[in-house]
DNA sequence: GCGAGCTGTTGAAACGTTACAATCAATGTC
DNA sequence: GACATTGATTGTAACGTTTCAACAGCTCGC
């Protein structure tokens, strides 16, 4: 490996000269400057960054802790998070912890040996206190999509109550009083929430709670969705809810599938609300209505406010609530005969 | 920050101790081990890795440069590969170029300067001399989902040629005569391929290679998908194809769902072949008819490649090309009438 | 013709770790 | 009791950067 002793020996300057043409190109006289990077590109030198950032303390690049990448919505707000990133010339690596938490544990700490800039993450419990220490020890953390209870911590979500309030309003509007609601771990926040949101709709509706019927999954993913699936089917037909909320739109389109193959009509058997509004909800066999969530915005702003914490001195912790909002199609629509 | 010295400090050892606690556990007597260890949970010691690496040559990271990380595909891809990393006790960082070239050279740089242990990219271009440099700086890479066309580089791909004709060549056999071959940019080397595969079955029925109509979209995504269901539409009906084989499930997804809004119905005035068989494909307005290509397995050879490359001293290059098969589902199921 | 003020350049000291030779203490061998 | 052997611990020299005080030439102004 060529290092900058080498390229300075190349050039026939000293190694600070060459640091110069790295770090301060504007200290340095455009005869040598031209003749130092002659001899990198000849050499063909690479910056390394361990070293770097060994002396300068710290690196550009920023860590995004995941629950789930193969969900295209973290793949989308990663998406807004790397373009918020990229903007300030920072990097952007995701770490998809598969909703395990000790791949949670050891992302985290990879991340902190490599000293990163900062750490967005969406963690398993807003209020580990293992995320205090992290910032404690001087490394930036911004929760995304899940709120602490304490304002200890920046973090960026999206009301999850509030969607599932939204979600299940929706199918009381259409007449049904009995819903599934198809969701789990209940370990995961998000799936906790959304649960609380539609039982606070149910209540004030004066319904009785156990009329939402909870059907726990695994995982929230399209596998989940269709074992859900086989559950409500097995279901007596008095007691089967006649619309299902589910807690992500994966678990949404398994459970879509899996009806479909066992005979149901959707939503004329089976009204079905997903979460998310992923692009692939708008278009499964029968469109699903969904609850929908700004992404992009919300990798972004957590982008924002992970690199004003890493930069601004004077950076006070912020807590931003996005709003949700339902977007009705096909999967509950009123059928002709009701 | 604290650093060896502060915990070798506190614990009342030399540096030298509490290195080898981390490093050769076996060389340091029980009692000092538990003292030094006490000391570092007591401080809260985190290894600098940048320091670590500097001095010890190599990390446990690498870096996987995909084109679209919000793509399914890829993202089922890197799951296979982290599974295979992850199992050697490397990290995986997932890098995205969103299908942009200056992305994938700034992401390859910065993997450079981080000295991963190796690299897992799908270029652009597989035969880019850029990648050769990476590979004789010692920087081990695998090239996923693209075949160089000298064997100078581990390689993992699957026949994009045949699955385009096993697309093409089902299309034919269900009586289509002029197919659109819906893709883009033509510079990805897995549209490219797929549509000369397509063109392959069409030449070999003997047909003329016009019949096999280019519909070039931006980018190989749902958007491209809905764009192209537009021109499509806008062709006369004696000269719109009855079939279109677009080049991933994305575009797919896309087409089925704008030929859907304006009035086709699928298969029977427009029957689609996907590519990739996500899972979303299966759960379409439409099921998908795709070519399915084990996903989970690339990521796991690509990992498996790259760690003996890294590992391995007598490593020797290798190239590995699985075989795709067709998925037939409903949108390519013959019509009732025909 | 001399000091002040530039501009470019240099050399050495740090950053936090690891590896390794050197040291020290204790145990075992003849 | 002298000497080798083992086991635990230590000190020091790297690793490749960046930073910064110091220095060498210059040009100016007086």
């Amino acid at each position: 490996m060529v290092s900058v002793k080498d390229v300075a020996r190349a050039a026939g300057v000293s190694l600070g000269t060459v640091s110069n043409v790295l770090n301060r190109p504007d200290r340095v006289s455009e005869a040598t400057r031209q003749r130092v990077e002659h001899a990198m590109r000849q050499l063909g030198f690479v910056r390394n960054e361990a070293a770097r950032h060994l002396r300068a303390g710290r690196s550009k690049t920023i860590g995004f802790v995941v629950l789930d990448a193969t969900n295209p919505f973290f793949s989308d707000v990663a998406k807004g998070a790397e373009e918020g990133a990229a903007g300030e010339d920072y990097v952007l690596f995701l770490c998809n912890t598969d909703n395990r938490e000790d791949r949670e544990r050891q992302y985290l700490m990879r991340l902190q040996e490599q000293r990163v800039a900062g750490i967005l993450v969406t963690p398993f419990d807003a209020d580990d206190p293992a995320l205090r220490q992290l910032t404690a020890r001087g490394i930036p953390v911004v929760c995304v999509d899940r709120m602490p209870s304490k304002d200890d911590l920046c973090a960026v979500a999206v009301d999850n109550q509030l969607g599932g309030r939204l979600a299940a309003e929706h199918l009381l509007d259409l007449g049904h009083e009995t819903i599934a609601f198809v969701g789990g771990p209940h370990s995961l926040g998000q799936v906790r929430e959304r649960w609380l949101g539609a039982r606070a709709a149910m209540l004030a509706a004066g319904l009785d709670e156990t009329r939402l019927i909870r059907v726990d999954t695994e995982a929230p993913s399209v596998a989940g969705g269709r074992h859900a699936g086989e559950r409500l089917a097995g279901l007596r037909a008095s007691r089967r809810p006649t619309a299902a909320f589910c807690a992500n739109d994966l678990l949404a389109l398994g459970l879509l599938q899996q009806s479909v193959a066992l005979g149901f009509r959707v939503p004329d058997d089976l009204a079905i609300v997903g979460y998310d509004d992923i692009e692939f909800a708008s278009a499964a066999a029968v469109p699903l209505t969904s609850i929908r969530q700004p992404r992009r915005e919300l990798g972004l702003t957590a982008a924002r406010l992970l690199l004003d914490e890493a930069e601004n001195p004077q950076h006070r912790h912020e807590q931003v609530l996005f709003t949700p909002d339902l977007v009705a199609r096909a999967s509950t629509r009123r059928s002709a005969g009701a």
